[in-house]
RNA sequence: GGUCGGUUGGCCGAGUGGUUAGGCAACGGUCUGCAAAACCGUGUACAGCGGUUCGAAUCCGCUACCGACCUCCA
């Protein structure tokens, strides 16, 4: 018996798949235009161990998991800007290179960490038309609306019908002021809606050609798009990390169900996230501790594997303080100084340790107790 | 506001129904010319309230704090 604590009732399930025997089950993959860090390994881990013992049971699964490769939009600073063309202008290569190569990188991250594949691995830049079908399909069906070759996604007509938020726990009104600012923003009837198909801005280098424009698939489309092509309009589960839940997921349910009619997943599972000193680790914050990095540590010095945490309060805790630290002081970079003035600091006055800054600490803690103490202030 | 977590003895940190986890610090001792090191010994803690149970840190509910996430993001 397996019992999974489903997002969408908010409550552990015993799980029951909708076939007897067979299991589909799709997990949101990484976003290829840099190498996977941590929280991919996470994520891949939670639901690699999901996929086993489901074979264990004795299901047949079909374990699906995407590869994103086509434009999303980066951050309000250059918004609308397809990141993995820019991430290629500024190498002056190929954008299909670049997806290639961190392709390439992510797979042999998953090899390493003895993560089984996927049964199938869809791309998104593979299912351009597929995608631009099931946007008609909404579209057909009146939840979608068409603006200056762009193809939006009516929520507010949505929301009559279905229940928008429902995932989430939002309420429609209360989205309307805490939606960020984007390009296009004016042509949306509302400032929630969202992209279904968008028109190219000049200079986007990833863009295919549409009946409404040339351009590239809003940022939903995909999971909706190739989960139920290759698991069927209704399917058993879905999966990713905690901060897809919205509003990625959310947006994922209406699309399938605006232009299905139905709801397809009947178990989401969402994944906490990994945090470097409080903080979310993300590519785009530049805290993430990539999986070539943790490789190097655990070539280099294989007993720390524990130590990926990296956190000050750690590493004081144990015996083995001369490798603990090397690995600190390999990462010291990443601890910011204000971390250890606000925090660092008054913790370590309650443990009798010494007072220094990493700088100073380092050296001292790495010739263990004796010098420790001697000298201490 | 929504979602998910956490709260264990001075400080960290294991532990998912039934033997004292462990470490650091502290204290006492052995040793030592004095220290340090080393070694021996000493601490019955699980946020609060209620429930389930023969039995709960561990399961359920409520309360209180703390935290992460909610923008492309695993």
């Amino acid at each position: 018996m397996l019992s999974i604590y489903n997002t969408l009732t908010r409550k552990k399930e015993i799980f029951e798949p909708i076939h007897p025997s067979h299991v589909g089950m799709y997990v949101c993959g990484p976003t290829v235009y840099g190498d996977a860090h941590l929280g991919h390994a996470r994520a891949a881990i939670t639901f690699d161990l999901l996929y086993r013992y489901l074979k264990y049971l004795g299901y047949k699964v079909r374990y699906v998991r995407n590869i994103t490769d086509v434009g999303h939009l980066e951050n309000d600073a250059d918004a609308g800007e397809d990141k993995i063309g820019k991430r290629a202008r500024l190498e002056e290569i190929e954008p299909m290179e670049i997806v290639q190569r961190y392709t390439n990188h992510y797979h042999a991250n998953m090899a390493q960490l003895g993560m089984l594949s996927p049964d199938i691995e869809p791309h998104a830049s593979g299912h351009i038309i597929e995608q631009q079908q099931f946007a008609k399909k909404i579209l057909e069906n009146g939840y979608a609306y068409e603006m200056n070759g762009s193809v939006y996604f009516d929520v507010e007509k949505y929301n009559r019908k279905y229940h928008y938020g429902k995932l989430s726990g939002r309420k429609l009104e209360d989205l309307i002021t805490n939606t960020r600012e984007l390009e296009g923003q004016k042509e949306k009837k509302n400032p929630y809606d969202f992209a279904l198909w968008k028109k190219m801005t000049p200079g986007h280098i990833m863009h295919w050609p549409s009946p409404w424009s040339e351009g590239y698939p809003g940022w939903h489309l995909e999971c909706s798009v190739m989960s139920t092509r290759y698991l069927g309009e209704k399917f058993d589960i879905h999966g990713g990390g905690m901060d897809l839940l919205f509003p990625h997921h959310e947006c994922e349910i209406a699309q399938s169900t605006a232009a299905l009619g139905t709801e397809s997943v009947k178990y989401w599972m969402h994944n906490n996230l990994i945090t470097i000193n409080g903080q979310k680790m993300g590519k785009s914050l530049g805290n993430a501790i990539s999986l070539n990095e943790i490789r190097f540590f655990q070539e280099a010095i294989h007993y720390l594997k524990r130590l990926m945490i990296l956190c000050p309060s750690v590493f004081l805790s144990f015996r083995h303080t001369t490798a603990v630290l090397l690995t600190f002081q390999t990462r010291q970079y990443r601890l910011r100084k204000k971390d250890w003035n606000d925090y660092g600091r008054e913790w370590l006055c309650s443990t009798g340790l010494p007072l220094h800054p990493p700088g100073r600490l380092m050296p001292l803690l790495l010739n263990r107790k004796a010098s420790m103490r001697l000298m201490m202030i």
